[in-house]
DNA sequence: TCGTTGACGCTAA
DNA sequence: TTTAGCGCCAACG
């Protein structure tokens, strides 16, 4: 993945809104050159300190993706007020954009 | 360079 | 609704 594809897809990540989520999916349509894998392989290297909203990606039919940081990825956006039905999924209202 | 691994998505059965 | 299969891409040894 090439800097400007990197750039590109956290500039994106950064502007989801508070209480909203996004999906892999949807971030690697937006991003030229992007896939929904190659931004998972991305928020995985992110650096210790970073300030992107990672916790407001998630998998596609707004799943959670498992993943280590799954359990706080749930707790941050509960936090938000995401709601997850009792499949444990999130409703379509809350996706962005 | 090659094979493996993994924060994924889509379609068919 | 759940599984399996395939495609996809980046990091790593």
């Amino acid at each position: 993945m090439h800097d400007a594809v990197r750039e590109q897809a956290t500039t994106i990540i950064a502007r989801i809104p508070e209480g909203r989520v996004t999906t892999y999916g949807t971030i690697a349509k937006m991003t030229e050159g992007a896939t929904a894998r190659s931004i998972g392989a991305l928020l995985r290297l992110l650096p210790k300190g970073h300030t992107l909203p990672w916790h407001r990606v998630v998998a596609a039919g707004g799943r959670l993706a498992h993943h280590e940081g799954a359990l706080e990825q749930r707790e941050l956006l509960s936090a938000e007020g995401v709601i997850f039905d009792a499949r444990g999924r999130i409703p379509e209202r809350f996706f962005w954009p």
